[in-house]
DNA sequence: ATGTCTTTGTGAACGCGTGCACAAAGATGG
DNA sequence: CCATCTTTGTGCACGCGTTCACAAAGACAT
């Protein structure tokens, strides 16, 4: 999901394809498992079962990384966790910086989820000097003036932003310019990035408006009657609702946000 | 992003392209925007710079909800809004209920962008007796309990699970069984759901993998030597980082988890 | 009215991702 | 050592989504 402005071909790098490498998470979670309940080997059957994809799939993804099953046998599961830990870069350390310490940033300054694989909050960084030295999950909380001073002297690659909507695209250019190569963007704007810079989005605000219209469809096939208005009427509806809707709309554009695309 | 057990075959509801609804609220917010600096109408091409895509593509998902533009003139904001608006469902209230008030359930209760579009936050569940009845968010949170008679009693059909990992499977069930037929998951889990209901999951720990694959690759192209390493010495490595890995992983599948895919 | 200019709406081609179905590979038992 | 059985790895076809490129439609000026 990177939101660029060029357009990047799917970075099928060095063969892999976009949609095996977000499947490969999944993967290793399911091994995770299997290897915590000391499991020595999966059939691709099982492994896709507790994945939740086609085991087909599953087969084509690891054919990507290589040869790594035994026919008539299956997948060793140790070897396999560190193939796919490897290919997706987890045996090294990858310092973040999150910056916007608001109720989403603590939230994901507490993750556990971080801490583990390889993930390591290096610094907090947020504009209110109020919060400035305060710990959250046991880091200081900086201003946000030491930003490119945080992002320099711990390497960060990966920058989490969690702001809010208007101060998103500043933040993501002062990332950039300090080095960050990767962004986790929780605020609900499109970012404008330089090639060469992933952006992946999360917005929790777009999750819940695709459900809904999912929801809409199950719960009534019978309003797909007045789908096909006719264009008077459409027209005479046209200024009554608009306003309507901009009006009960409330600052959305500007909310912390949340999640992904 | 529906991962229900059986394969839903990428719900084209009416014949709108489920790519193109995920791409709606992006424009709606985009249009949005321009309807609170009173612009009137917007290009193609000015509406899909706004919101990060082609401007084929943006007319191609337009078409596939009537001829709304103008040729020669582009298409009238408050128009599109509300058309949009319709399409997903936003004229109509959403009641909600979040499921886990930790960190993130929390943040998501105060989350801003909730409120606005149609959706209502209609109840805070826990399983913890020591949170019941504390307002989050000016919500009172209710204990585990009284789930299926929140849901009943607000006739919630969007539920949001944001509970640790080894809770979300049951949270889910109890949720569908009480009538809930659109799920976000926020919990790091495969959640298995009957037919006619959507799932849609929000991981951080995957968007940061697949982030930390793409740096891997932008880093290091030298690194693909010891990716073809012969058999020997990747049995050798084997054991050794296996061990590594799994040590150091801390309790990764019982996090609260994060975001989306 | 007529011509020009802008912008939409879409036909068609292309590429990626998915899933089927099967041959090859190896384990296992006699 | 051979036969059988299991499971991988992949060739192939299909369908969705993206993009190009252009004809049709309308605005606007003369």
């Amino acid at each position: 999901m990177a939101t660029g402005r060029t357009h990047r071909p799917a970075t099928r790098s060095r063969g892999i394809p976009e949609a095996t490498v977000a499947r490969l998470p999944l993967y290793l979670r399911a091994l995770t498992a299997l290897s915590e309940r000391s499991v020595p080997t999966v059939s691709s059957e099982e492994l896709a079962a507790a994945a939740g994809v086609n085991s087909a799939k599953l087969r084509k993804d690891f054919s990507y990384l290589g040869s790594y099953g035994t026919r008539g046998v299956g997948y060793d599961v140790e070897y396999l966790v560190y193939q796919i830990s490897r290919e997706l870069g987890l045996t090294q350390d990858w310092p973040v910086v999150i910056v916007g310490i608001g109720n989403l940033g603590a939230a994901l300054a507490n993750y556990g989820g971080f801490a583990s694989r390889g993930f390591r909050v290096a610094a907090l960084i947020d504009a209110d000097p109020a919060l400035t030295g305060k710990p959250v999950a046991g880091i200081p909380v900086r201003h946000s003036d030491d930003l490119e001073q945080a992002v320099r002297d711990n390497g960060v690659s990966i920058g989490v932003i969690a702001t809010p909507a208007g101060a998103a695209q500043q933040v993501c250019d002062r990332l950039v310019a300090a080095g960050v190569t990767s962004i986790l963007n929780f605020a609900p704007t499109v970012l404008n990035v330089p090639d060469g810079v992933d952006v992946r989005k999360v917005d929790l605000s777009i999750e819940l408006q695709i459900l809904a219209f999912h929801e809409q469809r199950k719960a009534g096939e019978e309003a797909a009657a007045d789908t096909a208005l006719p264009a008077a009427a459409a027209a005479a509806v046209r200024e009554q609702s608009a306003d309507q809707v901009s009006a009960d709309q409330g600052p959305d554009g500007d909310v912390p946000a949340v999640m992904p695309a």
